[in-house]
DNA sequence: ACACTACTCGCACACTGTTCGAGGTGACCT
DNA sequence: AGGTCACCTCGAACAGTGTGCGAGTAGTGT
C-alpha cells in the first residue's frame, strides 16, 4: 500500500524564486498551448520541455509532478468562466453555464479532466464565489444555497463533458458526420432491434437532416431552463 | 497527422471463435476485477495477462487494443443500471439516476471515463431505451423526448462524476476527512479572503459537523427533484 | 497425412514519469 | 575580492507502458 498523503498544488506553499529562466506561469502557458494544439495524450514532460527550450527534468523544479501541472493547467481553463458580480441568480447561473460550456469547448482536452481533478485554484474559486453570491442574494437560505448551486454546476458539467468528448473524438479521428452514421448504422439496426424506442428515434433522425451540433445546443438550453425553473419554485416556496 | 478512422468495439464485427482458452468475456471480467481492486492506473495489459495466466500480447487476439477493452469494461458498468420497463417517467428517471450513481460508486475508476468513452454497448443502449420509453409514454413529443432525457442523464453524470472522483481520491491517498480539512484550511482562509461568499459558507461548515457524504446525497436528491419538476411543467405545457 | 484456422507469446521498439546527483550561476556577506 | 549558499538546469538511468511482428502450437475438417 503506497498511500501518499493528500496533496494538491494549491495546498503547498509556493517557492519564492528569483524569477529567471523558466517560470511556473511560463510552463503552464506552454502546456495549455501544447494541449490545445495536440490534445491530452500529446502532453509529455519531454515534449513540453523541448517546446520551452529546456530539458524535461528542469520542469520538476517548478512543478512537483505531472498531476500538479495538470491542476494548474485546469485552473487556466476556469479563467475563461467569468460570472457577473451583481446579477440576478438566473442570469448568473445562465452566464456561468454557457461560459463553462464554452471554456471546455475552447480546451477540449479538459473534458476528460474536469470533474476529476480537484478545482481549488484561484480562478475556479472565484467563479464559485460569484455564483454562490448570486444564489445568496436571491434568497436561497442555509444549505439550499449549496444544493441549488451544485445542481447548476452538475448539470453543466454533465451536459458539456460528453458533448465535447464526442465532437473532439470525431475531430481527432477525422471522421465526418456522415461517415460516422455509416459506421453506427449497422450496429444500430442490429442491436436496437429489441430496443424499440431507441430504434424509432434513431431512424427519425436519419431522415431529417437536423444539424446535430445545433440540436445539442438546444438540448443544453432546454435542460438548463427546466432546472432553473425547478430551482425557482423552491426559492419561492421558502421566501413567500 | 495520424488521424485514424473512427472505430469502436461496437462498430466492428466480432470474430467467431472456438471459445477455448482465453475469451473476450473472461478478459473483461478479469479487467473489472483488477480495476475494482486497484484502480485505473493499475490496469495494464501485462498485469491483466498475468492475472489470467497468459502472456500480455495474447489479449490482442481478443481485443483490438486497450481503448476497446475499456469500452467493453465500461459497458459492464452500465450493466448495473437497470431501468424498470413499465414505470412513470418520474419514477423511471429517478431509478435511472440513482442506479447510475450507484454503478459509478461501485466502480469508482469509471468516474474518469464515463462521459468520455463512447457508450454504444448493449447495456448502455438498453438503459437508454428503457428511459426513453418512459418519456415517450409520458407524452413528451418530438425532439423534447431527447431533450428531457438528455437533461436527466446530464445532471446525473455531472453530479456523480465529481463526487465519486473526490471520495475515491481521498480513499486512494488514505486521507481522512479531518486531515483533508487541515490541508485545505490554510488555502481557504488565504485565497478566500476576497471571496466572501465562499469563505462564509466554508466557515459555517467547519463549525457544524454535518457528514459531507450525507450532504452530497441530499444535494443529489434536491437537484434531481428540481430538474424533474422543471421537466414536468414542460410536459404539462404541451399535453394540456 | 495434410492443410488450415485459431490462437499464444517472446522479443523489440519507442515512449512514458520521475529520481538522483553533478554541475552552474548569480546574489549577498565579510 | 573571495567565499558561501540558495536557486536552478539537466543528462543518465530506471521501471514501466502499449503494441507490431513473426515464429510457434494445437485442434478441426478432409
Amino acid at each position: 500500500m503506497s498511500a501518499k498523503p493528500f496533496s494538491s498544488v494549491w495546498t503547498r506553499a509556493r517557492k519564492g524564486g528569483r524569477e529567471q529562466g523558466l517560470s511556473r506561469d511560463q510552463i503552464v502557458r506552454a502546456a495549455v498551448e501544447l494541449l490545445d494544439a495536440e490534445g491530452l495524450d500529446a502532453l509529455s514532460m519531454r515534449k513540453l520541455g523541448a517546446r520551452l527550450g529546456a530539458g524535461a527534468t528542469s520542469l520538476y523544479w517548478h512543478v512537483a509532478n505531472k498531476d500538479e501541472l495538470i491542476e494548474l493547467v485546469m485552473d487556466e481553463v476556469y479563467s475563461g468562466v467569468v460570472v457577473p458580480e451583481a446579477a440576478g441568480w438566473r442570469e448568473a447561473a445562465s452566464v456561468f453555464a454557457y461560459a463553462m460550456r464554452q471554456a471546455v469547448f475552447d480546451h477540449p482536452w479538459s473534458a476528460s479532466l474536469i470533474g476529476v481533478v480537484p478545482a481549488l485554484g484561484p480562478n475556479a474559486l472565484t467563479a464559485s464565489d460569484r455564483l454562490m453570491g448570486a444564489f445568496v442574494r436571491a434568497g436561497f437560505e442555509g444549505i439550499d444555497v449549496d444544493y441549488a448551486m451544485t445542481a447548476v454546476v452538475s448539470y453543466t458539467l454533465g451536459a458539456t463533458i460528453p458533448e465535447v468528448a464526442f465532437i473532439s473524438s470525431l475531430k481527432a479521428s477525422g471522421t465526418s458526420m456522415t461517415e460516422l452514421q455509416a459506421a453506427v448504422d449497422p450496429i444500430m439496426t442490429k442491436l436496437a432491434s429489441d430496443r424499440p424506442n431507441l430504434l424509432e428515434r434513431y431512424q427519425s433522425y436519419a431522415q431529417q437532416d437536423f444539424d446535430p451540433l445545433v440540436a445539442r445546443r438546444l438540448a443544453f438550453e432546454f435542460g438548463l431552463m427546466a432546472l432553473l425553473d425547478g430551482l425557482g419554485t423552491r426559492l419561492r416556496g421558502v421566501s413567500g
